[in-house]
DNA sequence: ATTTGTAAAGCAATCGGTTGCATAACAAAT
DNA sequence: ATTTGTTATGCAACCGATTGCTTTACAAAT
């Protein structure tokens, strides 16, 4: 457990001045070219590693991103979060990580703790009952960068980077649609969130400009949790007409459903077609594979943490741009497919 | 964007040394309660947040943990890292999370760069082809602790935290011959890694018990991919006498394997029964539901990061304590149940 | 020979807490 | 009145890197 190397030390040894060797190891114009070589030399040969705190300290900065997600464990969160970790390392920042569980009071007591932690930006997701930033206000007021993604909430002080969702649920209604659904139940999330309310709208304006009907039977809020999926079959199965195509806000309730729906002695495609969201691993699993829109999770971790990154780096300023908009695809599987023989897919 | 309030700050306005701020901020027991109330009243009131790279700089530490794991967007390390979090927010420490993608290399990266942040402690799943701790020197030689968790290698500096895989995989066997399976093969992951290796050496202590055959007809090494499952169908396929049962050391490749079963014709469990292991979301999804070996990803987060976080805290010697096992549970579900009906399980 | 210019390096203060070692204040004991 | 003990607080030196402002050294221009 040797003594730690720090520029006092290399100074030394090189007959230097420490401020000397802190411009070397920045790269500073100011020092000679001869001068740097040997300061880097030096400090590899003396396993040199510089320290954070002495850093940040004197900057004023701390190089960390803070990050709150509704939850960890979903498939969809973890590869944005992938790709949030992939660019942050590459820009040397450290992330940290933490979950609001859904719950606008722990998504406040993140928050505070972020802000705490003195963090540089924040890239933030929020829970569903979340219904404004002010627990954010500490953070604009010091004028501390914030980036909300896919479930977020219009401001002037903060990009968004989401996907169209509305036009997402208009795809997805559509090709029901197309594939000759007439009564098409929609399930969704709750409906502070933009991400569910976006895309009811896009259902619904489908639905209208197909002359088809909706109405509050044909649209059922949940949490789309597993237990939602198992009981939606039961409502189907209370309709005076079951409907003939479901487009479910999210895959792992979908799939589940499907499942559920299956035994209870219904076919799918055939008498429901299904569309889900999200493009889960678990739509490849299900039996008939399912439709759903896909959308890519690491490019938005990517993208969130290298525009946050950019702003920090004085790169992008935050007000020229205000919403991101990622695309999203329509991924037909045998869920959904009446129209083709479904028996070429996965 | 007003100034940062300091402790100096607070001396000020109380008319006290900065030194009786700090002590009384942190509880030390020579300062009166009265004045302890004072401080942190006046603390509070002008809005006052400890710096923490002053506090770690002069403190030598950086209540940081390093977590390093294969990849993070799997459903199992979801709740190992929520686990995680969880415990490490209680106790104020941050999480620097890295995935290693299954490569060495990237892990010896990661090591560096957590060695580079000078984490306090590290959490480490190692990757699939990772077969010693030698990357690893840097931080024993500095005295700073290291957990191994899920995928380990046993070494006398570092604890593990992991289930007894083999008994698992013994018990995953036994129920499979339970269920009257005769000839059972098991898929498994890279043999370089603990979890695979025990539980195929729990599954060939089940054969030898039971006086069935196995052999390396019946054994294969994999990645455990989606196409892993779906070229497994095929293997069996070619098979001159398939197998009657299935143990396959992943949910996700098991329940994929088991929709390609059914699309060739192989009925489920009654040609061939399945057992998984994670209990992975997914196996409540597919149809019949798939038995598993659920075991607790949550539990065994917090358990690794409260381990260190004790250590860290001199409650706990890491040295005396080397394997902590947690339990493990057989869930029987449709997959692979034959003897019982099965219409009555999910 | 003196001034001016430029490149390279150093001085010393600074960031904000922490902590070993005094010191002060006051009560109790001698 | 002096010593001893206890409790509460202050002084000042850190921790290690950064940076505004000088200073030094030496070449070029006058």
């Amino acid at each position: 457990m040797q003594k730690e190397i720090t520029i006092y030390d290399i100074a030394k040894q090189l007959e230097l001045s420490p401020a000397t060797v802190s411009r070397a190891l920045n790269d500073h114009p100011a020092i000679n070219q001869n001068t740097k070589t040997l300061v880097a030399n030096k400090a590899m040969e003396m396993g040199y590693r510089s320290n954070m705190f002495a850093s940040n300290l004197r900057r004023q900065r701390t190089k960390t991103i803070g990050v709150i997600v509704p939850r960890l464990d979903s498939a969809f969160m973890s590869t944005v979060l992938s790709g949030m970790e992939k660019v942050a390392n590459e820009s040397s920042y450290n992330l940290i990580i933490s979950q609001s569980l859904e719950s606008v009071t722990k998504e406040i007591a993140n928050a505070k703790t972020m802000f705490d932690s003195r963090v540089d930006g924040l890239l933030v997701s929020l829970a569903s009952d979340t219904d404004n930033l002010d627990h954010f206000n500490t953070f604009f007021r010091k004028g501390i960068p914030l980036i909300l993604f896919d479930r977020v909430i219009a401001q002037k002080n903060c990009i968004n980077i989401v996907i169209d969702n509305q036009k997402a649920g208009y795809d997805a209604t559509i090709h029901l649609i197309n594939q000759g659904c007439k009564r098409i139940l929609h399930v969704t999330g709750s409906l502070k969130r933009n991400v569910y309310a976006d895309r009811l709208r896009g259902y619904k304006l489908a639905l209208l400009e197909h002359g088809l009907t909706g109405g509050a039977e044909l649209e059922r809020s949940t949490n789309l949790t597993r237990q939602d999926g198992l009981d939606l079959v039961n409502y189907i199965k209370s309709m005076a007409i079951p409907p003939d195509g479901l487009f479910i806000a999210s895959d792992f309730c979908a799939a589940t459903c499907i499942t559920a729906l299956k035994q209870s002695g219904f076919s799918v495609p055939t008498d429901i077609a299904v569309v889900g969201f999200n493009d889960d691993p678990v739509s490849l699993v299900i039996d008939p594979g399912l439709t759903t829109i896909h959308y890519p999770g690491q490019e938005m971790g990517e993208i969130a943490a290298q525009s946050l990154i950019n702003h920090l780096n004085g790169l992008l300023r935050l007000s020229t741009t205000n919403t991101i908009l990622l695309n999203h695809e329509l991924v037909v599987r045998g869920s959904s497919q009446r129209v083709v023989s479904q028996s070429t897919l996965p």
